[in-house]
DNA sequence: CTACATGCAAAGAGTTTGCATCCGC
DNA sequence: GCGGATGCAAACTCTTTGCATGTAG
């Protein structure tokens, strides 16, 4: 769990939000998902622990989580949306075709290639969480 | 209209495949849509044009046409898919998240980058199309 | 004439919403 | 107790599929 109870709980009580036993469920569920969860992930998770849960609380609390910047939303491709505890430091992943092994990259890799951009194309990049998807090394060598 | 109509339809011959007033429908409207085009925006202009064709065949021609690759298709985030004419340039596309303008940047641009995370992180970027979000400089402005 | 293609309708997956009830604070 | 949060069910969007019919080559 890389979450700090005492810390979400606080984030969400100084915005007049409540600290529900879902919320917490939810929380913990894209922690322990290894990183990276889509909202079946959340909702598979929560309902092995707490069957009565609803979906719809699932959706809901992904987008509540995400307004509140408690969790970050990506959009990995293919219709697959996935969610992970917001973390101070900007950062980017690299899916890999083949086995699905998604590697971090830290956004000083990055920063350069978006900065370029911005100055040959007048564009202002503003993707929190860019998805490069390709084949990672260990798949490459079979 | 992008595409040579006389091209196409060779390419369709030559795998034994046939061309159908539906699917030349279907190719002017990726090719009037400015570059491109959702499922939904190739089906109302189809639509406008031949009310009788049904959406089925515009999905599985969409998905008919990638497989032979006389369209590529794009996951643009948000679970938006585009389509557009394949083209022999590779290039990618800036997504302004204020005016939904598409630009499209040439393949050089992001080609040194590229190469930096396959050296430095010992993964092959495959992405075809990359989409990069943010915000153009004409809505930057105001 | 023979497959490939289409239209239709129905079934799916994934997500959202209205409303009554519940419960954190 | 109040107002936000939840559960339930239904609705909704987008996409896929089975099957009979149509049509390009």
């Amino acid at each position: 769990m890389t979450h700090r109870t005492s810390d979400y709980a606080r984030r969400l009580h100084e915005g007049g939000f409540r600290v529900t036993p879902q919320r917490q469920l939810i929380l913990d569920a894209i922690c322990d998902s290894g990183g990276h969860a889509s909202p079946d992930d959340v909702y598979s998770a929560v309902h092995a622990k707490a069957p009565a849960v609803n979906r719809a609380t699932v959706y809901r609390n992904l987008d509540f989580l995400s307004n509140v910047r408690l969790v970050t939303s990506t959009d990995m491709g293919q219709g697959t949306k996935v969610y992970e505890i917001a973390c101070a430091s900007p950062h980017h992943h690299l899916v890999c075709r083949e086995c699905g092994e998604v590697t971090r990259i830290d956004h000083a890799m990055v920063k350069a290639f978006f900065a370029k951009i911005e100055r040959e194309c007048d564009f202002t990049v503003e993707t929190d969480h860019l998805a490069l998807f390709g084949v990672c090394g260990h798949c490459r060598d079979k």
